[in-house]
DNA sequence: TTTCTTTTTGCAACCGGTTGCAAAAAGAAG
DNA sequence: CTTCTTTTTGCAACCGGTTGCAAAAAGAAA
């Protein structure tokens, strides 16, 4: 039966130890002005009591939670699973605990603002790749460090920006389609509102601008999502011809593409090429071999993590956007690369 | 350029209303003794400042941080996605933070509970199907109310547990197969270590054991992923014969094994057959259409957080079972039931 | 108007720690 | 053994709220 004992404070333990209780806390902070033997006491009392200190009752006074806000509202892309679990981790590893807000029922930037500066948290960082930028600088605004993994980079960025440049992204795709002798090449992408669709679209058409020989056109899914994805193509089947070649904007829409063409009876690659993007961990495997543009999530998120943390010290810190290279990750739904 | 003003407090609040910190307070407070007037003077001078409470200065007088840790280890299985998604939604409509805690790089029980401890969590939710019951029960027995969502269940309960059988789970798959008239069967498990595998391959061979006629074997993957999934299913057909037909202990192993067949020219039902289990969204991907067993998770996240705000105001509360079913969900990868 | 209830308000202590400052203790120098 | 420095310790105020209690205000009854 356990018991229901009031915990244990600072106060029992300066009582037990025989000390005041500034010796106590000074004990349990590094840096502090504590000899040897006042330490040692004090330790022994604690652990005969099994006190640990109350976190949040230090940080009224220090103005510290160690609490890192984490948003997002991406909580179907199966990608981001691994983003999660990466900034659980990298977050646990740096003594900071990450609090959760899932804004998929998008509520305004400013109730999550509000919601999150009640528990004072020490920084946040979003997650997403399609929030408006906006809703990092709602936070900027209240004086809240803040990073934005994964979102829309400006050449004068109001905030931390870390991820890829996905019109980039898009510029690298066309490359990639044209290299490969399409001679109509298609643009399908993750809902017109995302910001990371816009700027890959961007940068395709840019890329395909200089190869005016070479036909192209653009659809948008309603979601980023295998259904979406299929659905769009299956559309796309209906309304044929089809193009040569298709860059969808997210590996869920192939996936969900390349299950519209196969009902279709359309073999991929000899009939038509799918190219995604995010490499996410499906993708290779065999039954579905996506040859996708892969972000560098680890790094990604190592950078983001080590930003918020240098923040957390001069929150200040001038706005810095931070880029990670993308990279093909050829698999089998291309065609080769003809020979000259 | 942000000012870095310092954060409007009660005191603030007050002085500008004219009243004291209480009437503040309690103006903030539902079912505190306000008058009307006092309660709009207070609101006209929080807006006019734009005030919102410390819920961390608040909790240290209260003892209610409104903050639950969330602690998984699942960090690996795309089915955990959806979970993350409903929990803490879920958690959000009732007002409740989730504090995440990523237990991947396993550590003791006793560190956990110590780091949730000192945020004074009012509750924690340990979401896994492979940590041991142990864990949950150090949580009790540091007096923290805790739910244990798709744990292990026991019929003497330490902690509350919402979940499903699985070893009824177990016996629902071999019941199917031996209905197909398949004459040897297989298990193929995750880590044997999974208390979920244990039980759901304890229901599969009690129900076989009614079956002397069909043959059975079993084994286990190293991990529940993928790659596990696809590395034993080339073991086995290495080791021929194969069985007829394999209960997968997780969707994402299947799939893996799915994927070695293909490569081995086998076909999917016609050579052999092939069961899964918990309905992720890529099982009724049109190109896995993996036959399986799905549990309702919706409703175990739904009671497991109704379960954790009962326990808030009621932490002795006796602990409960609450075991939902689970549903065949028959898609493409078993041959039909024979006709009589 | 006076007296008794009921409601509303403010005072002050408290939640569990931290920290500036000055006093006490320890160590160094003479 | 003094005297001066440096280190260690405790006191007490404070962080931003909440709450029991008693005083003040408002309302009801007489």
């Amino acid at each position: 039966m356990p018991m229901m004992t009031r915990p244990v404070t600072l106060k029992d333990v300066a009582n037990r130890a025989g000390v005041s209780t500034s010796a106590v806390s000074r004990a349990f902070t590094d840096g502090a002005s504590v000899s040897e033997k006042m330490r040692r006491k004090v330790e022994k009392a604690a652990s005969d009591l099994g006190y640990s200190p109350n976190a949040l009752a230090s940080s009224l006074t220090t103005g510290r939670t160690k609490l890192i806000g984490l948003v997002s509202n991406n909580f179907h892309n199966p990608i981001f699973l691994q983003v999660f679990d990466l900034f659980t981790r990298k977050l646990q590893d740096k003594g900071l605990r990450p609090l959760l807000m899932n804004l998929s029922d998008e509520q305004d930037a400013l109730t999550s603002v509000r919601r999150l500066k009640q528990y004072s948290v020490d920084g946040v960082i979003v997650a997403s790749s399609t929030l408006p930028p906006e809703f990092s600088k709602a936070f900027r605004d209240a004086g809240v460090p803040v990073v934005n993994s994964f979102g829309r980079f400006s050449t004068t960025p109001d905030v931390h920006v870390v991820g890829v440049d996905n019109s980039e992204c898009g510029r690298m795709a066309a490359r990639e389609l044209v290299a490969r002798g399409y001679a109509s090449v298609g643009f399908m992408g993750g809902p017109e509102t995302a910001t990371s669709t816009q700027d890959r679209f961007r940068g395709f058409s840019q890329e395909l601008a200089k190869h005016p020989d070479v036909a192209r056109r653009h659809s948008f899914a309603s979601d980023y999502s295998f259904d979406a994805g299929r659905a769009e193509m299956q559309r796309l089947i209906a309304d044929a011809p089809l193009a040569e070649a298709y860059f969808c904007g997210d590996d869920v829409l192939s996936i969900g593409a390349l299950s519209a063409l196969a009902d279709a009876g359309l073999n991929v690659p000899r009939d038509i090429g799918i190219i995604g993007f995010n490499d996410m961990e499906m993708a290779r495997w065999e039954n579905i071999n996506l040859t996708t543009i892969g972000q560098p999530i680890e790094q990604i998120i190592h950078s983001s993590v080590e930003l918020i943390v240098a923040m957390l010290d001069d929150p200040d810190r001038y706005p810095e956007v931070r880029l990670f290279p993308c990279k093909m990750v050829e698999r089998g739904t291309l065609r080769p690369i003809p020979l000259p």
